[in-house]
DNA sequence: ATGGTGGATGGTCCA
């Protein structure tokens, strides 16, 4: 089974990308993020014609995730439990092909030290929670998507610069950190060991063109989905593509 | 120190 994770910064903006994407790697299942639009305006009909039911939890104008899958999805999750912060859709989870599947997207946190900032850490301990709550180390779980967190200098084009600003403080190194510890291992990492490998680039600055990028879109296995992961990628291509997302896919693959 | 670009939206907010 192949499992993908997207920041597509508005999927009405980006479905011929996506389109172009799914059509080449055809993943079993991509989880989008920050798809910026109404479960009504989904522009579902292409994604359906190329064999995707697609789930989505969205809402106007910020955040939304949306889970795209061949196969048949099972007991979906739209936001946390408890009543959540309506304005904020910011994960949903399905169980797909045995299984869970949970795609989240991290709120970025502005800048260290804000309202922002502390709303991320937040959102981050409650993730935690979550899993405590729900899933036991030997499921089949699987978390993917944008972390708006570089976990380790290698991750980072420049460490150094970027050293204690947003994307890469140690406060949110280390409650993600708490998340990871519930049992989770970083699929990536099972595969390349190197730095170098980034999945987001800024739009302005020309970041794509130097690589000046940062590794923050993440899938996390537990330990039996570690055990059958086979292949594990960051998929640069569609970075350079016409009217690109300033993120790219990362693409796992599991026996 | 600031701004650079891109998206939704219709003057700004967010990333």
């Amino acid at each position: 089974m192949k499992i993908a994770t997207w920041n597509v910064n508005s999927i009405i903006a980006r479905q011929p990308v996506v389109l172009k994407w799914l059509a080449k790697e055809k993943p079993d299942v991509l989880c989008l993020q920050e798809t910026k639009c109404t479960n009504e305006k989904f522009p579902r009909e292409g994604f359906e014609k190329l064999g995707y039911a697609v789930e989505a939890h969205g809402q106007p104008t910020y955040n939304g995730v949306a889970i795209l899958s061949r196969k048949k999805c099972a007991d979906v999750r739209r936001g946390f439990p408890e009543v959540e912060d309506p304005s904020h859709a910011r994960l949903i989870a399905a169980t797909v092909g045995g299984v869970r599947v949970v795609n989240i997207y991290v709120p970025n946190g502005q800048s260290v030290g804000s309202e922002k900032f502390k709303f991320k850490l937040e959102w981050l301990r409650r993730l935690r929670e979550f899993f405590d709550e729900h899933y036991w180390a030997d499921d089949r779980v699987l978390v993917c998507g944008d972390f708006n967190v570089a976990p380790e200098d290698r991750d980072v084009h420049d460490p150094d610069l970027w050293r204690g600003r947003i994307l890469f403080s140690k406060p949110e190194k280390d409650a993600l950190a708490e998340v990871k510890a519930w049992g989770f291992t970083d699929a990536f990492r099972l595969k390349e060991e190197r730095g170098g490998f980034y999945s987001w680039w800024d739009y302005r600055t020309g970041a794509f063109r130097r690589n000046d990028g940062l590794r923050i879109d993440h899938v996390w296995v537990s330990e039996p989905l570690a055990e059958d992961c086979a292949r594990a990628w960051i998929d640069k291509e569609p970075r350079g593509w016409e009217r690109p997302s300033d993120h790219t896919p990362v693409v796992t693959e599991f026996k």
